[in-house]
DNA sequence: GAACGCTATGGGAGCGTTCCCACAAACATA
DNA sequence: TATGTTTGTGGGAACGCTCCCATAGCGTTC
């Protein structure tokens, strides 16, 4: 079924059928009505394909995630950014493609390259070195937006949340608990984020006047497993707490501290990243810093949805703020918390009833009737 | 840079160029060269939309998801789907969408009808009823494969798990321990997977001579919240064990059970269904069905691509198994295990060193030393 | 040496749209 | 009445490919 074959029914021309389907005004009522009333019956879908060859666009944009470790997708990550991306995309009326690209494919080129039908790529992990994608884009003129910024290439578009504020001041709450011993399990180096975060940790540690301690600091990745190995390089140095820069890595990172007969938090302190929901359900409950994923998503696509309609010249960045979800890691009691000035506070007792999406926090700790805080 | 203008730099045609880009033999070997060479001087890429249009197809595959509640999305089962999708497109040169659509949005018609560039679909969720995407897309004449087999459209094409079977195991698996009072939380009743695993619940006791009690039926859907809350309306009733079909409901039940005083499993045995990340965290950690799912995406694609080249007459539907995973919830002692001549065992202790991915079961259980066996 | 086949190549037609221009009819303006 | 403007409509051209057929050049066969 074709546009001609929908004008010939309708006794009209291919011209005022397409008008009417695009919502074109100067169609007479009668005509107007006329066609869509055969293109009901007829169950006419116009082809894709071929408004995309003459619009010249493809109302497609592309997730291209650089398809790592299967931590990838044990990680809720992808699933919350998707959520973002694709109800913007449903707003718009855009298509939204999946492309799982490992660098290290020999095909990847060809597949970039042959990617059907894509307005524009949302980078959904920014690699720090190797990437060859932020070349590849930039070359070809082609709209993207990175998801994270990266260090050299410091004039691409990107959303990303405050990884240095936000580890900062995981960090200072643990000072501020009256910690000095602080030890640091970073996130995967290959990612401007764990950079990030372990620059944050660093600059807490200086303003409070301590001197980091590198062998206080240990490289671990993105799995459990990683973060479990990296504490327990850690345990002979005795940290008073750690800052664990995701929570998959801290479920690990809980499993060798138990192993080695200590408790969190009465012998270590642990702070994590990412407000898993894995964080809610540790016992205890994981103090750890909350990332918007979703809205990166929502605004992710936004922004490369724009640009691809306008052309922006200058390359657009945004930044989000994150929050310190305090819990029992690092035994705070509640009223101990000194506020800076910057952060308001929420605290609240968080009862079994109120056990959903958003306050799964309160999880196996709220049985416990546990106070919780967050810093908004 | 469209096919004709390489052509030109190359002193060559258009056709030829064609060929030489779809790897048609009938190229001299020097003009081949000299075309690729203007290919990767140039950065030439094929337009997609024209390759379409002349081509007949679009090379792009969907996977439509009834945008659920936020559920879907705390659940990594969409998250194993699409690894498994995408790895079988990757491999076969396709490309894949992502539609999220609530079947109660007003524009979802025009959305499925405007979807671009698209061959067939893999729909996410077998909806038992009001389930408007299969009549849809059968009257067009749409290919499609469903994740999960549906009660009332049996020729389609779909692959699933023995949702039924594995049920009965599970149930199966704390009759043979000796519990007589059985209790169920059922899955959204929504879905096919739902239905079918309270099937398999009453096939088991059936079979054991134990008469259903409908009060120890409760019907749950996807949430935690969901679970809690029925376990609180079961509790009353005293079961000595229950099948959640859902680990992330098994999880509310839990709470329900620590808040009512209770442990699992001296007082009331568990068993949950998908063996979910959350299933091995849980303490103790939780006997649970293992269903295949990145698989089950796999199998869907491969299953969707065929009909889409072949135009396969018949319906392609394919049953994968799941496996039952033994751990603390029911407090079986390894041994106690009784073989039904079917399935086979595997004990092992996982110790701390084995912790990846694939033996998260192990985790905080591991702790303990615990004996994980697994019917496989 | 004529007829035939095979190989490499070129060009036309067509895929189903959108965009633009042409044009008829109706109406407003001088 | 002649001229311009507006409104609705139709058709040509183009988008950038693939597919098919035509053909030139060459070797093979009878």
């Amino acid at each position: 079924m074709t546009l001609e074959e929908v004008a010939k029914l309708a006794g009209t021309s291919r011209s005022t059928v397409s008008r009417v389907i695009n919502d074109d005004p100067k169609v007479s009522d009668e005509v107007r009505t006329r066609v869509k009333r055969i293109i009901a019956d007829t169950g006419y879908r116009p082809n894709a394909s071929a408004r995309n060859l003459a619009g010249k666009s493809t109302q497609v944009i592309s997730l291209l995630v650089p398809r790592s470790p299967v931590e990838t997708f044990n990680d809720p990550f992808y699933s919350l950014l998707l959520k973002g991306l694709s109800s913007v995309c449903n707003d718009r009326d855009y298509g939204l493609m999946l492309l799982m690209l490992d660098k290290s494919d020999p095909h990847m080129q060809h597949r970039l390259l042959n990617t059907h039908n894509t307005d524009g790529f949302i980078l959904g992990l920014s690699l720090v070195n190797n990437n060859p994608f932020i070349p590849y884009l930039t070359e070809r003129n082609i709209p993207f937006v990175s998801i994270g910024r990266h260090p050299y290439y410091t004039r691409i578009n990107y959303v990303d949340v405050d990884n240095i504020g936000a580890a900062a001041e995981a960090v200072h709450h643990m000072i501020k608990l009256g910690l000095r011993r602080i030890a640091t399990i970073t996130f995967s180096l290959q990612v401007t984020a764990g950079a990030d975060r372990r620059e944050g940790y660093l600059r807490a540690l200086t303003e409070a006047g301590i001197t980091p301690d590198p062998e206080l600091i240990v490289e671990g990745g993105f799995s459990s497993l990683q973060g479990y190995e990296a504490m327990r390089r850690l345990l002979p140095f005795r940290p008073e707490g750690v800052f664990v820069a995701s929570d998959t890595m801290a479920v690990g990172a809980y499993r060798a501290i138990y192993e080695a007969g200590l408790r969190v938090p009465d012998d270590i302190s642990v702070v994590g990243f990412d407000d898993n929901e894995q964080a809610s359900h540790l016992v205890p409950a994981l103090t750890t810093v909350r990332q918007p994923i979703a809205e990166l998503g929502a605004v992710a696509a936004e922004i490369l949805l724009d640009v691809i309609s306008e052309e922006a010249s200058q390359p657009v960045q945004q930044v989000l703020p994150c929050a310190l979800v305090v819990r029992r890691s690092c035994g705070t009691p509640v009223s101990n918390i000194q506020m800076d000035g910057k952060s308001r506070v929420e605290v609240g007792v968080y009862l079994p009833g109120q056990l959903d999406t958003d306050l799964t926090l309160a999880f196996f700790s709220a049985s416990h009737n546990e106070k919780c805080c967050r810093l908004i």
